[in-house]
DNA sequence: CGCACTATTGATGTATTTCAAGCCAAGTGG
DNA sequence: CCACTTGGCTTGAAATACATCAATAGTGCG
């Protein structure tokens, strides 16, 4: 079931920068296997040494970190075609730990190789930089959330990203997609109590702008969330995929 | 007034890789402009277009994000050493702005030419990468703070933070430095409001683990800190500096 | 059946915000 | 030199958003 990045069914999307047979190959040279690991699986754990660079082929994670009391807070979610373990990869040690959220597929991309990779292929170190740049904008908006907005618009603010992300992949239909996120997920991204979490969805359900129940989002009013949660920023799209 | 790159007083400094003079010669023809500016004043504008790459050479500097209605929220601060506006070079837009606490001087590093780094000087490629992962774990750690972390905690957190990010750069002397904060951006940067902060910060001079008054910060004791605000990084040291 | 996980709801407590006011030092224009 | 403003810090009181505690219910699963 290895998939060969020269038949990935994953880059072909309209998000993604479209590349040459040739560039493709060279990240396929690169791509040392290709995993599947079930949903709660942590791929990266904090402190790890020896983390690994990741794409995320298919499926959700999500990156947290915690205070020792217990306290976690989940720093970004991951979808298809995103970069995990940049940080990990380049410091030697990671300060973070990763999650998946659904049953995933990741393409390892060994870390070893990343410097070499550099110096060989300039143009591909320079979409690791960008994937990197855009990894830190996800959580630059988090924290905006974390820090300055209410409860019911942290909520909408994670919806209107999430939707916007999912939407550039083409996992909406019809103003729905699955959203793999119990109400603690929400809760420990958004810096809120789980029974906190649980009201203020029930009190933005009843406002019909969008509504979660049984692992799936819809958003009935896409500008109405957008703009009760003051989040105006599209999806960077096409971007790369490595 | 312009400081060549092979003159550096700041890279010479054990906080950083020391390069050979080969490299700093690259450098040095990557760097364009050697800008003074005044504190308070903004060197990137939230939706900038052409917004620029810096080095901060000297003084302290905040990204920052704001909503529409004017709650803003300090994303990160920058210390001399730290490079400043890669997503905005790389993304073609700011999604935030940056501001000078201090007057400061900053490095200016033509993003134009960022594309062509990587072709040319790959070694130079991976270190602008590792120092925006480096970006990327402050704003994480910010995140758990303000996310999970109570406002005292919040305080000693940023407090630890800074200190130990001063003192890989030699700025603590006698367990002080300078901190060129108001107590507006110290809410700011930690999603509280001015009132609270300033009754927090009363509380916890009152514990004597550290005090902030007239623009100096001084810690007495930096484990104690570091213990209540549950913060354990070390600063990583030594880094690139480009 | 019992257990674990998730969602839900009410009651209560607390952390934090907001409002309002005053103080001090530094700068500015008359 | 004074009147006046401005920015930063401080304090008390009231309001509110959010957390915590506690209990219930549904679901899937061994």
């Amino acid at each position: 079931m290895y998939v060969r990045c020269a038949a990935c069914p994953l880059r072909v999307r309209p998000a993604f920068v479209q590349k040459s047979d040739e560039e493709v190959a060279l990240i396929e040279a690169w791509k040392s296997d290709h995993l599947r690991l079930p949903a709660g699986a942590e791929f990266i754990r904090p402190e790890q040494t020896d983390a690994e660079l990741f794409t995320l082929f298919s499926g959700w994670a999500f990156r947290y970190k915690e205070l020792i009391d217990g306290r976690r807070q989940i720093l970004n979610f991951a979808l298809p075609g995103d970069l995990i373990g940049l940080q990990s990869s380049m410091f030697g040690k990671s300060l973070y730990g990763a999650v998946a959220l659904t049953d995933i597929e990741l393409c390892l991309l060994p870390r070893r190789k990343l410097g070499n990779l550099f110096e060989r292929y300039p143009e591909l170190g320079y979409e690791v930089t960008w994937l990197g740049a855009r990894s830190e904008s996800l959580v630059d908006e988090n924290l905006l959330s974390a820090g300055r907005r209410g409860a019911a618009e942290r909520i909408a603010a994670l919806v209107a990203g999430l939707y916007k992300r999912a939407e550039t992949l083409g996992l909406v239909e019809d103003g729905a997609l699955e959203l793999p996120l119990t109400q603690q997920h929400i809760a420990d991204a958004l810096g809120l109590s789980l029974v906190h979490t649980n009201k203020t969805l029930a009190r933005l359900r009843a406002q019909k702008l969008f509504s979660i129940s049984e692992g799936r989002l819809v958003v009935h009013n896409l500008r109405g969330v957008s703009r009760f949660a003051q989040h105006f920023e599209d999806d960077l799209a096409p971007r790369p995929m490595i």
